[in-house]
DNA sequence: AAGATTATTGCGAAATTCGTAAAAAAATGA
DNA sequence: TCATTTTTTTACGAATTTCGCAATAATCTT
């Protein structure tokens, strides 16, 4: 895989802001032809250097509660229980880390009911948790993929 | 704001899995015209229930360091510090939550050494920050706005 | 049920995407 | 450095998609 110049960092930057912008508006703005932008995007899509995608709005669809819960986990049983968490389509983000907590989810429900019950009847259930440290959302203030950026700019 | 029904459900549904597939593709897969496609997307839109984005694969952008960072703030200045933490390209999630942190927050490095420049220069920086407790990333499973489902089924 | 409102369809025009060959640029290597 | 190969960009006609909008159909109100 080739690594990304300008051009390729400019094209998702504009992507993401409207991941259905025309590449023929993509081209006019940084000035090379419609093909150039179709290869390359077609270049970054085989090389997974990201996807099309929606992101719907949570509140919108009605999932009024969410939550980011930190598991512990029994030892050599991780790797299972994050696969198997992975499979709940409340479940958005499902990462191992170090620290505090083994695993980390996030997850979405439509009520506070819903998430007790995915607390007590879902993750009591899978066996390999230990512990469940459940943090509510009150506010969201970001969430974004800002990272598309010119290189090394992350810290500004 | 008009509750969403089944047809648009599976809008989202199909444009989750391509963000760009064609009005007309999705139109024939749910056996409707291109224009009902159009006007409920165009609605949608308009109602702020989803977004057309790109998702890009932080390794692939060369942030190979991932961290999960909750945060003790000092009482009254949350916001604040919520604000300020969002305006970081790095961070890609902030949230105020019930439990042990006050906010948490999610972002990408390009190195441990950008980690550590983040929160020992930047976090340190800021006026109502108590204490910071940096989960680091190990490995991710999902990441995903799966919970565009039909309806009920958050917690299949 | 009648009228009003909203959603869907159909279709020609405009715009975008696609396929591909030629030209240009960049990389390779003697 | 210069010639050759490889990669990228451009150009452009054809196919496809999107758009605008009027007619029709469906839904909602009373």
């Amino acid at each position: 895989m080739k690594k990304l110049d300008h051009v390729d960092r400019q094209i998702l930057q504009i992507l993401h802001e409207d991941g259905r912008i025309p590449y023929t508006e993509i081209a006019h703005q940084l000035g090379v032809s419609e093909g150039t932008i179709r290869s390359r995007i077609t270049r970054l899509l085989q090389d997974g250097v990201f996807q099309f995608v929606i992101q719907p709005d949570p509140e919108k669809l009605g999932l009024h509660v969410q939550a980011i819960i930190g598991l512990t986990t029994k030892l050599g049983l991780q790797k299972e229980v994050a696969e198997k968490l992975s499979k709940f389509s409340a479940v958005r983000f499902v990462g191992a880390y170090s620290g505090k907590h083994d695993l980390i989810i996030q997850a979405c429900f439509h009520s506070n009911d819903e998430l007790i019950t995915f607390v007590n009847e879902r993750l009591s259930q899978i066996e390999g948790i230990a512990a469940a440290d459940v943090s509510l959302e009150l506010k969201q203030y970001k969430d974004t993929f800002s990272f598309v950026q010119d290189d090394e700019v992350t810290l500004q």
